[in-house]
RNA sequence: GCCGGCGUGGCGGAAUUGGCAGACGCACAGGACUUAAAAUCCUGCGGGGUCAAACCCGUACCGGUUCAAGUCCGGUCGCCGGCACCA
């Protein structure tokens, strides 16, 4: 019978040992290798199996490296500013604070578990603040440079939250965090001026070794078009109304302009005869919340009363408002030519507006036109001067064309917005800025921060659209740091963003107190080279941190503008039937006792077997057993054989190499899943072997030091047992010579037309006529009818086709 | 609506990219050991068919290419994710 290793005593013994004698050091001479997890949130439920596994695959990874020589940066923090952390203080009525320490020690607690490799020396907490000092700086640098500033406008309000909201930060219509549905709030708001790099954002996406589907994400939110400003003059008045088109090719056939409800200029369109209409049909759009602005499928409008002069043609094109029409993209107008675009076709027809087609669809005019035609192929009719081009070399033409006509001009225009970047709770990073009467906002002077958050008594928000730093008087007054006088603090804190936009650069150098990173650390020791966490972040911190890496290069701080090369997303663990794991629906699966019965190696390696790592996966207790037998038969191998003194086959070899290659090769593409079933493979095999004859030392240890990434205890305890005095982290990774995996004899499948009848050994090195001789001889008697074909497929197929 | 991803046994999932479909594991069934149970070990395990074989069917569905299709092509259905009046 064999022995269940005792989990509980080579866990504690091996843990403690590494402590004393750390595996992963850097002796200035290995190369550094950057892998990074997103750290969590300490939120009070503690982790589940999910969290879990995107530590493991990362500490898989980690320890793969250094098996390869690499010096491991592989930290570990503490995102513990923000909404989560200050909702459940909310609910458990303590200071934030208090139970951010506690959470932050219960997950802590947690991840040791999990055995990885973290630096705990370079731990890095977003609400220290000798970490927030360096997440003011940076704003007061963008300050300085112009890419913070204040403005006053309608932002996205979550009245569950009671704050405002980034754009990154609303999903259909709904707050991100809480679900609830988001309003509009005129408020004052500090801005981040992401904008200014959206050419930068978008084009450094090649660079990336990112998963495809966020690259996309990320281009479609930055949302970059390119097309014309055309300006139409308001018949009867001298001011002009300026739209924005992707399509100037369709000038020609622009029979209606639409203004969006809030443009500056819509109230004063209408006349005596539309004004109580227009005015009607603005104030209720004002009323609307997004989501009914995006549910209303069906157009609504009202016409103004005054038309605009098409410059191209002079034609009269009257002026609707519609809230189809976006007020804070382009210019909040546009020219509709219903013949050629889906959503002018719809109001067209609902308006009984004129359609002109002036593209010719296969050569001709559409009769009774039934849905716009919208591809630029074809060639322009119905446009003067412009009849009898292609419309597609038109497009691009145009633009340059209408500006030397001077009514127009080639622009570009983004989706990203500048991103809201103040919040109007108590739990995150003061905004150090004063409001001097009489010097405007001053920062904070660099030498005085960190800007403490103060102490209070009631820090739940206000819903006012004040922050509850507000109501300190003694904090809110202060003296202009510039004229020294009376002046009052900005009460605004920042987003939990701020701290996680920059923290992956503090971990190599977080004890330093004199600058944010020093400059020869971080070009050696950044940037990232694997970031692995989930997708949800797509187009919020992974856009976030490339803007603020990107301005930190800007301004010296370091020398590379990308801070991740290479990023995986690993898939969410749910409970049955994929339903996300909360604590609501009662399915969470806690690490703790699995890791008690089971220990953290089974853990660990179950976690991988469960599934392909960048795919959901459900979570089922039941599979942990398959990988705990595999371990404590693997254990029992090494435990009977090791002192056997066998001299390997060649058999044993070639499987030996073998088996490097295919876990060395799973392994670097990400194939976790088929390297613990690849293991049980061969631990199968090998067994058999032992069994008949026994097997070599060698392979035994090969097989210890390719599981010590996926299984650190025990690869160690059955490495020392194997007379090794040293870690099995210091072994090297065994490399897998490919002329030893030859094989001598391959099986092959003899097939009739596809169908495999029989399968024979043959030489490896066979050619094709006896290899075909030897599969007709095998399968003789079923060889009835007119062969017309025999095919060979070395070491894998022969296939005799016959009639 | 548009753009991605996916669809394989009772279940999780493999399949060297066109070459023996179901590796590995879970669950289940039978056997060995045991007074018994657990653990462990051995055997079986897509469906039909047969005493057993032969044989037939089978990777969501319909069709195609090929000596050979889970894999490639055309179409249909279903699930998941992203975007969604961005002019």
């Amino acid at each position: 019978m064999a022995i269940p290793y005792n989990h509980r005593e080579i866990e504690q013994k091996w843990r403690a040992e590494w402590e004393k004698n750390p595996v992963n050091v850097d002796d200035g001479k290995k190369e550094k290798y950057y892998c990074l997890d997103m750290f969590p949130y300490p939120s009070g439920n503690g982790l589940h199996v999910g969290h879990w596994r995107g530590y493991v695959i990362s500490d898989v990874w980690s320890r793969y490296k250094l098996l390869n020589g690499y010096y491991i940066i592989h930290p570990m923090g503490w995102d513990a500013f923000g909404l989560p952390a200050e909702n459940y203080a909310i609910k458990m009525g303590v200071h934030p604070a208090i139970s951010t320490a506690e959470n932050v020690a219960n997950i802590k607690r947690q991840i040791n578990e999990i055995a990885a490799l973290y630096d705990w020396d370079r731990e890095v907490n977003t609400t220290d603040p000798n970490f927030y000092k360096w997440t003011q700086w940076i704003f007061v640098k963008m300050f300085k440079e112009g890419l913070a500033y204040e403005k006053e406008m309608p932002i996205n309000w979550c009245p569950s939250c009671k704050t405002g909201l980034a754009n990154e930060e609303v999903v259909d219509g709904k707050c991100e965090r809480c679900g609830s549905e988001v309003t509009k709030k005129n408020l004052k708001q500090w801005m981040l001026r992401i904008t200014k790099y959206a050419d930068r954002l978008l084009a450094d996406l090649d660079k990336l070794d990112w998963p495809e589907k966020v690259k996309k994400m990320q281009t479609e939110w930055i949302g970059k078009s390119h097309g014309a400003e055309v300006d139409f003059a308001i018949e009867g008045r001298d001011e002009k109304i300026t739209v924005y088109t992707t399509r100037p090719d369709t000038l020609h056939g622009a029979t209606f302009m639409v203004l969006a409800p809030e443009h500056a200029l819509a109230a004063s369109l209408s006349n005596t005869e539309t004004k109580e209409d227009v005015d009607k049909y603005i104030l209720d759009s004002s009323m609307k919340s997004n989501v009914d602005r995006l549910q209303g499928k069906e157009k609504t409008g009202v016409f103004t009363g005054t038309y605009a002069i098409n410059p191209l043609n002079g034609a009269k094109v009257p002026i609707w408002l519609s809230d189809y029409v976006l007020a804070d993209y382009g210019t909040g107008a546009i020219m509709c030519v219903p013949a050629h675009d889906d959503r002018d076709f719809e109001f067209a027809t609902k308006f009984n507006i004129p359609i002109i087609q002036v593209i010719a669809k296969d050569g001709k005019e559409i009769e009774n036109m039934t849905e716009a035609y919208t591809a630029a192929s074809g060639t322009m009719i119905n446009s003067g001067e412009w009849n009898g081009m292609q419309s597609s070399v038109l497009k691009a033409e145009a633009p340059k064309i209408i500006e030397k006509m001077g009514f127009g001009r080639e622009t570009t225009n983004y989706k990203l917005r500048d991103w809201v970047f103040s919040r109007q709770r108590y739990w995150g990073e003061p905004i150090p800025i004063v409001h001097c009467p009489k010097c405007g906002c001053v920062p904070v002077p660099e030498e005085q921060l960190p800007l403490l958050l103060p102490e209070v008594e009631k820090y739940e928000p206000t819903g006012t659209g004040e922050s509850p730093l507000a109501d300190i008087t003694e904090w809110v007054n202060t003296t202009c740091p510039c004229c020294g006088a009376p002046a009052k603090r900005e009460t605004n804190t920042m987003p939990q963003w701020a701290g996680s936009s920059w923290y992956f650069l503090r971990y190599v150098d977080s004890h330093n107190d004199k600058e944010l990173v020093n400059r020869e650390v971080a070009d050696k020791l950044l940037p990232v080279d694997m970031y692995i966490g989930g997708v949800e972040h797509a187009v919020l911190h992974l856009l976030y941190s490339r803007f603020y890496t990107k301005f930190l290069n800007d301004i010296g701080v370091v020398d590379f503008d990308e801070p991740f090369k290479k990023l995986f997303n690993q898939g969410m663990i749910t409970g049955k039937n994929g339903i996300k794991m909360s604590k609501s629906k009662g399915n969470v699966v806690s690490p703790d006792d699995l890791v008690r019965d089971y220990g953290c190696d089974s853990l660990r390696l179950y976690e991988l077997f469960v599934g392909p790592p960048d795919l959901d996966s459900e979570w089922d207790d039941r599979g942990i057993d398959g990988v705990y037998r595999f371990l404590n038969r693997f254990w029992t191998l090494v435990m009977d054989n090791k002192d056997k003194a066998v001299i390997a086959t060649p058999e044993m070899i070639r499987l030996r190499h073998k088996l490097t290659y295919d876990i060395t090769t799973r392994l670097n593409n990400f194939n976790l899943n088929t390297v613990v079933s690849g293991f049980m493979e061969y631990n199968n095999k090998f067994i058999e072997m032992a069994k008949n004859g026994g097997i070599d030392k060698e392979t035994l240890e090969t097989m210890t030091i390719l599981l010590a990434p996926f299984v650190p205890h025990v690869s160690e305890e059955l490495w020392r047992e194997m007379g090794h005095t040293d870690s099995v982290f210091t072994a090297g990774w065994p490399e897998a010579d490919e002329d030893a995996m030859v094989e001598t004899e391959k099986e092959v499948a003899v097939q009739i037309n596809g169908k495999t009848k029989a399968v024979i050994k043959v030489a490896a090195d066979i050619d094709k006529d006896a290899a075909i001789a030897a599969g007709k001889e095998a399968i003789a008697d079923k060889i009835t009818g007119n062969v017309i074909k025999e095919i060979y497929v070395p070491g894998r197929i022969i296939n005799i086709v016959m009639k």
